[in-house]
DNA sequence: GCAAAAGTGTTAGGTGTACACCCATGA
DNA sequence: TCATGGGTGTACACCTAACACTTTTGC
């Protein structure tokens, strides 16, 4: 009998003994041995988690939901999901926040890969953590019931399972970091936005105060945003204009090596 | 009969038809099922590449070797090795380190991980990248003919195996961007340094040239450098005096809210 | 008319950058 | 004594950060 098996090529059960799989890929109806070096290896299961981040009402928020499965069950947790093998880890990524959030075509960026032996407590898992951004307008409210998750406020989220605070610290850093020199903070925003908006944004991304003035100079004098006719009414008698991000333009801008920080 | 398979649940072979394997797992002689959701995932080789980066003579060198097995056997590659069940990624990196400088306790950071489905051009292989600076002083150059290895000057590197390159161009934009706040510069170097030599390793991570005044201000007042007495007479008549940093007083520094750039 | 948020310029102090000459020593 | 790399101080330009008042408009 030829037993056909994907993954590893054997393991040890003393009790049994020694179960030998040859590894083989089906590529084309053809089956071929794989290079042998690579038949010794041991697998390991791979998942993403990611750092579902959004912004309204000058505050940050997290994306959490309750774990479904055993172990730690109903406890809080990042978005996450297994790495298939007809995906990259950008694919799994999308796949999980278009599960939790109904977009596609989200702002991500690696954080890191999480690989401690014992940091999943079920089963050896390394993880590749992502974080994303995302424009709350375009978020689908009806998933959150579905998936058992909400929005919680960056600074009063809890105890997460496993290493996900960690994961989430990381996020918070690589975001400031990334923040002061990129303008992904527009990926948080609506196409529209004012700039008290903008600029409570980066309020909350580094939880400090920013001079009004100071703002609104360096940010329009970096000339990639585009005023607007029409004025956001709902935070004021007098309304604030609304801009919008001309990334066009800051391509170019970049191209010609101009370098950016707030 | 029992078929017991660590991996994949089940591979599907049109010819042949579905096996499925059932999960088990052996801890301690006991056998025990897996939680049921673990079990439906695909596992997946996991290994890590190292960007060994090493400093003399004023220039940045990468470790590179001859890849030892097909595919693309005796191409350049940088140094890797698979994740065992029994190790953390670091110390997988570690081993690799070991396996390859003779040198244990090595400066690493992680650079990111690397999945596309087709990088590695046998086997699906996803790959944590971390980069390591390394002392050449205490390299042990045996270990070169052993593994069929060399120092290839950085900026001479050519074309390395997979995705071996763009590991490479992003260890670089991490090391610029760490070492501008970060003395990681040190470990580049001997335990005793000259303040030219410093300057020169600077130079040589930002690709420019450096005014040697500025740069020694700047250096010193940051206070985490010690004068030792004696100098350096090999590449001057008059000689020029060594350093060795002080750890102790840039942690201390650090909690007190320091913040150091170059 | 008043409350509440939007919008607007100037200045002082500090930081980064450019720059040129003397020193010590071995050959 | 001279060639070579090591070591030192200052002046200016620029950028950052601090600061207060006017405008608009719905109620």
């Amino acid at each position: 009998m030829i037993i056909v098996c994907s993954g590893i090529t054997y393991i040890q059960i003393q009790e049994i003994g020694e179960i030998y799989c040859t590894f083989a890929q089906n590529t084309k109806k053809e089956i071929f041995l794989m290079a042998p070096f690579y038949i010794e290896q041991e697998k390991f299961l791979l998942s993403v988690d990611c750092i579902i981040l959004g912004f309204k009402k000058g505050k940050l928020y997290l994306l959490i939901s309750k774990r479904k499965f055993e172990p730690l069950k109903n406890q809080d947790t990042l978005m996450g999901g297994f790495l298939r093998s007809d995906e990259n880890l950008e694919d799994t990524v999308s796949r999980v926040l278009y599960e939790y959030t109904g977009i596609k075509d989200v702002y991500m960026e690696q954080v890191g890969t999480y690989g401690s032996i014992h940091r999943d407590e079920g089963e050896r898992v390394i993880s590749v953590a992502y974080y994303a951004l995302i424009n709350l307008e375009l978020f689908d409210e009806e998933l959150c019931k579905k998936h058992n998750a909400r929005w919680e406020e960056l600074d009063k989220v809890g105890k997460l399972i496993f290493d996900h605070n960690q994961m989430l610290e990381d996020t918070i850093e690589i975001l400031r970091r990334k923040a002061a020199t990129q303008p992904l903070g527009f990926n948080l925003l609506p196409e529209k936005f004012t700039l008290p908006q903008l600029q409570s944004l980066y309020e909350a991304i580094y939880q400090t105060t920013l001079d009004k003035r100071n703002f609104r100079k360096r940010i329009l004098e970096m000339d990639i945003l585009e005023k607007q006719g029409d004025k956001d009414k709902s935070t004021s008698k007098r309304g604030a204009f609304y801009y919008k991000f001309n990334k066009e333009k800051y391509d170019q801008l970049l191209q010609k090596g101009y370098y950016f920080s707030l």
